[in-house]
DNA sequence: CGCTCCGTTGAAACGGTTCAACCCACGTGG
DNA sequence: CCACGTGGGTTGAACCGTTTCAACGGAGCG
């Protein structure tokens, strides 16, 4: 597929005008990453951001134990380490490719350059900078008010509302790294998801996950019933 | 003082030309709150943001039982609710004034015509939400990967950088809502700066703290120390 | 003076992590 | 084709940091 279809299909560079899009095409370069492979990590100095045209990215954070906390995996049409285009030159996290991907790399300077010519791109990237706050701001209230049964319960009705029919919920992430997203460990999750399934709440074959009652889980995730 | 005036001096303002200045201040309006009023609640449909001309805005989150996780407490020239502008119409935290305030209220759509015809106007709202993103980010780290100690040093230690002279260090806001910025509560706050105390890293009388032992801080903060 | 608000301290309880063992599915190589 | 190692997941028991509950002290104020 030529880069400039690609770049067009992008949701984020729809809306530009042709010639846009082709100087995009020229100045912007598609990179490929082996599942596992780092995209950038913490403190990198930033000369640009990254489209994901195919595959997953994992963007997370590690402490000096070498817990890992996943912020976000991101997918196709995505953008990855946008923040650090407009404000400092360091990137505040790790990336790495969750699986083998193909990146879309885009110069920080062209990329302004673009901006500061088309309102509309300006305003699309302010609405993406303000989901993503949306989103770290929704994982802080989890983190500090609600405890782990109570966020798994919110993530798996939030698969199930987008997921698709009926409470069938397919994991497309391994479960170490379902407890890691909700900013606990394997070890936790396993317990928990074992307890839900006892009180009847879900059943859970491997990574296929039903809610058999989704009231029960609607009061856990809102904190007011215990499990 | 004259509307006009106090917009000029708001730095994300002080870029524009004279007449965008005329036309913000024909659009905005000046608004006070005693300290404790509430600016927004989480849920309300957003119609515009403010920027803050005077006084202190506690922005935070609530959970089911009550506690309170403060995300950020803003000054003068800083903005408030900016997000909810760009994407969704609601505010997704908790907005009342910390001390009495007065805010400038900017209604949503001027301001989005105003952004469309200022590229530098779009780029300095790109940086602020980046730089709310960082810290965002930020807050995450330390709530899912640090423990309190941890957590405790960082701030005391971003205070005193940038709080003025040798360690000495001014709180401006209560202990207890210290704890809450933290993602922690005022009784194990209390504690660990008795703790502190008695390993010699700092010195705490009412709101004045001095840092004692910086590097036995910068250890604590890092985790490479335990209390 | 008595009230309230804030901070401190102690003892007990709790949620979650740690450490260790174990199971299973899977792929690899002898 | 089977033995082996590996990675993901589960389970149990001990442990630990933090919260909860309760009580108390001091500062500020009507």
């Amino acid at each position: 597929m030529r880069l400039i279809d690609d770049i067009a299909a992008l949701p984020l560079f729809s809306g530009l005008s042709l010639s846009q899009q082709e100087a995009l095409t020229a100045l912007s370069r598609r990179q490929s990453f082996k599942k596992g492979a780092t995209v950038f990590s913490r403190g990198d100095g930033s000369s640009g951001f990254y489209m994901i045209l195919a595959g997953r990215v994992k963007v997370f954070q590690l402490s000096t134990e070498g817990k890992e906390q996943i912020l976000h995996i991101f997918g196709p049409g995505e953008s990855v380490g946008e923040a650090a285009v407009f404000s400092g030159a360091m990137f505040p996290a790790y990336a790495e490719a969750y699986e083998d991907s193909t990146l879309l790399f885009i110069p920080r300077d062209s990329f302004i350059e673009l901006i500061r010519n088309d309102p509309t791109l300006s305003l699309a990237m302010l609405a993406v900078l303000s989901k993503r706050l949306r989103m770290v701001t929704a994982l802080v209230e989890s983190l500090s008010l609600k405890e782990v049964p109570a966020r798994l319960a919110s993530h798996l009705l939030f698969l199930s509302a987008e997921g698709g029919a009926a409470g069938r919920i397919e994991l497309d992430i391994s479960k170490g790294h379902l407890a890691s997203l909700l900013g606990t460990i394997p070890e936790t999750l396993s317990r928990i998801l074992t307890k839900m399934t006892a009180r009847g709440l879900i059943r859970s074959e491997g990574s296929r996950i039903t809610i058999l009652n989704r009231a029960g889980m609607d009061a856990l995730a809102a904190g007011e019933r215990k499990l």
